[in-house]
RNA sequence: GGUACCAUAGCUCAGUAGGUAGAGCAACGGACUGAAAAUCCGUGUGUCCCUGGUUCGAUUCCGGGUGGUACCA
């Protein structure tokens, strides 16, 4: 298939908070590029998980023609999926794109997988490491975590408050360090972002908007489902927001209005930090082309195209 | 209408034996390369309801307003 466009970019990135139509955006410029969106959310990678992830396969639909999507519908709920196991993913896909001569659109709001994929961060196949875990086995957990703290710093407390994840760190960053000559899989490639922005406020009342709208639409109903279907509370928990209060909510630990209240503020507090992260790429060096959240995706794509062609 | 109590940060409230004030939540800023929608760190943003009085000095004490709550009519 040939490409209707030449765009001087191999990545095109939407990004931006959370409630922002993002998915849409993406959608419809895949649609105008004879494009594929890879996704880039760190849970839109769970099957069965859709409302509370606002995957919306309705979205890529556009003119009766269904956008290809990858990196989305991936694994099972429980698992636990992570950075590099996105990143690997997201190379293969890219390079499977690529090859088809076919426009490749990232799209999502985790920023650390975008991160990762656009700056290559050096992430290897870290194979298990027996003789490594028979030594580590026998040492008290204030051993393992000062091991830890002596090969990077220490920023998670999730990595060193189960047993588990913290000798899986140290078997991570023993391997990295033995194989620091290893080069990344991909060569560099060219790319653009682009953000959709709205003042802090008006994504605030998107937010308590569109909670509305997904628990009157079977959220509670999927967070059932997903209980009845064998994944612990503690699990669905991890998976924090919608998973996490109604979680906390059907299991009777909290009030509906709770429930609510609570989430609500926490999807605010998380658009924020999505925002630090955006803000820290810039500090970086990374270029994020804002793009005004008022206008509509017609107009979006009108700026889209000219700053792709300039 | 009467009596009592209350009025302090965006919210719920604490406090100042008279020297312009502080908690929780919210908000804001930040960190973060193997669960990142996770996890963690930092910041007080204020006509102390208004108005007279006492006082060197009133958010604090006294009087009068205004608003709220409860009870009595």
């Amino acid at each position: 298939m040939q490409k209707k466009y030449d765009i001087p970019y191999d990545l095109i990135v939407i990004t931006g908070p959370t409630a922002t139509g993002k998915t849409r955006l993406a959608a419809e410029l895949a649609h105008h590029l004879q494009a594929e969106i890879i996704g880039a959310d760190s849970r839109q990678v769970y099957r069965n998980m859709d409302i509370g992830t606002g995957k919306d396969m309705a979205d890529y639909l556009v003119n009766g023609r269904m956008i290809p999507v990858h990196i989305v519908d991936m694994v099972e709920p429980g698992y636990e999926f992570n950075v590099f196991e996105f990143q690997e993913e997201f190379f293969k896909v890219f390079k499977h794109i690529k090859k088809r001569n076919i426009q490749a659109i990232m799209c999502g709001g985790t920023g650390m997988y975008i991160e990762a994929a656009l700056a290559e961060y050096k992430m290897l196949k870290v194979p298990y490491n027996p003789s490594l875990r028979k030594e580590l086995d026998e040492m008290a957990h204030q051993e393992l975590v000062d091991i830890l703290a002596s090969l990077r710093p220490l920023h998670n407390t999730t990595d060193i408050t189960l047993r588990e994840r913290l000798i899986r760190a140290i078997e991570i960053e023993t391997y990295q360090k033995q194989h620091a000559d290893k080069e990344n899989p991909l060569p560099p490639f060219s790319n653009i972002i682009f953000a959709i922005d709205f003042p802090r406020q008006i994504i605030r009342e998107r937010i308590t908007q569109r909670l509305k709208t997904r628990l009157e639409t079977g959220m509670i109903d999927e967070i059932q489902r997903l209980l009845k279907s064998g994944i612990k509370p503690a699990q669905l928990i991890f998976y924090g927001l919608e998973y996490k209060y109604l979680t906390l909510y059907v299991t009777g630990e909290i009030t509906y209005n709770e429930m609510f209240e609570k989430l609500n503020t926490a999807i605010h507090q998380f658009a924020k930090r999505q925002m630090t992260w955006f803000r820290r790429m810039e500090k970086k060096g990374f270029t994020i082309n804002w793009i005004d959240g008022m206008l509509d995706n017609t107009q979006k794509i009108e700026i889209i195209k000219e700053k792709l062609f300039a």
